[in-house]
DNA sequence: CGACTTATATACCATCCGTTATGGAAATCG
DNA sequence: CGATTTCCATAACGGATGGTATATAAGTCG
């Protein structure tokens, strides 16, 4: 919970904002995430986010600078699962996590289809270009988290010595990728639970 | 090789064009290829394939048909490699060859970076809708396809009775996708065969 | 050589984009 | 009660978008 624009202690000179910040906030990030950071035109936000441009602008900068603050709110609250899924015991139990996680928030019916992260980080217009750049930053630090993880697991024993913990780092980032595109493409929860399964039987371990 | 706009016996009367339409498609798919469908902008366009707006609608009709025919073009040269890895004799081949066809074109110098099936099948704008379904159900039949390959595997004994083998044609295509999203957000090739030697590793049998 | 057909070049169109100036409304402060 | 400060609403801004009308150039056909 965030205290709106003001440090903390203002007693609101001024007339008082009508909306919700947070709120707002929050019917951003599903504009967003279901068209992406060019394909959510202003015209889109405002009338989701039922606020006036000004308002908008008043209250978060720019459009880009709603986008980051969409992106951080996304990390906050739909990619929490995935420092929970690190601290699993096990590397098949970071693995399982991670992928029951994801799975459970794409075939979340009331989330749009697909990952945030990946339908921003694909290449679009020049403009974008700041913002995909962001969003990779966002997510090697991601994988990073996963590697380092993974290397640990290798000292612990849960992989033989010859493992290549980077290969399975990218391999369950990849795994997740996919999972995010097929979401995206509107496959079914069914079909995506096949795919976490399939994943899972091919981990290594166990 | 491709006739033109007429049939075949045209014996050109008019003006004749200036320029050639394989060259110039091949250019617009780079384009779309590099920028997603609305991140390509016709100026963008126009400038890539040397010629004026007016020409490239009278030779391809307006945006959308370019990038269907675009999409035929990249299909037909750039995702050929699926076809002849769908007629490996075992089933581990033909993950090995899509794979290895995917990481081959994935960092290839001269391609721009990812997949147009992934880049073009994320959320975008409204206007896009149409596009993205296209790409989709054509990424559908591909699936398909290699669905079909491995149901005949599993009858010819290269996977247990009890695989499931929609899940395995799930996860190989995820792998894939996962390996267009990481080649369009800047990894290496050693990064890339990393992801597919370790996805090699994990594959069912020898 | 004309007549005809087709491509090119320039300029333009309506529309939408992100962003902002302007004027009034709603609150607190003195 | 002003005075002040902040927010909302309208409407406009310059620029870019996809798409075209018009006029001219470059060929073939009779």
């Amino acid at each position: 919970m965030e205290i709106e624009t003001v440090p903390a202690s203002a007693p609101h000179k001024g007339r008082p904002r009508e909306f919700c910040v947070d709120a707002a906030l929050a019917s951003a990030l599903r504009v967003f995430w279901s068209k992406g950071y060019e394909g959510a035109s202003m015209a889109d936000l405002t009338e989701a986010m039922g606020i006036t441009k000004p308002s908008l602008y008043a209250a978060f900068g720019n459009k880009e600078a709603l986008f980051n603050k969409a992106l951080d709110l996304y990390e906050r609250e739909k990619l929490d699962y995935m420092h929970a899924a690190l601290d699993a015991p096990t590397a098949r139990g970071v693995a399982e996590r991670l992928m029951r996680g994801a799975l459970d928030m794409y075939s979340c019916p009331e989330n749009p289809n697909g990952c945030l992260g990946v339908i921003s980080s694909v290449a679009c217009g020049a403009e974008a270009e700041c913002i995909r750049e962001a969003v990779v930053a966002r997510s090697a630090a991601a994988k990073r988290a996963m590697l380092d993880r993974f290397a640990r697991a290798k000292k612990e024993g849960d992989f033989p010595p010859d493992t290549d913990a980077e290969g399975l780092a990218a391999f369950l980032t990849a795994v997740n990728q996919g999972m995010a595109v097929q979401a995206g493409a509107g496959a079914t929860r069914a079909e995506l639970e096949r795919l976490v399964e399939t994943s899972l039987k091919l981990w290594p371990g166990r």
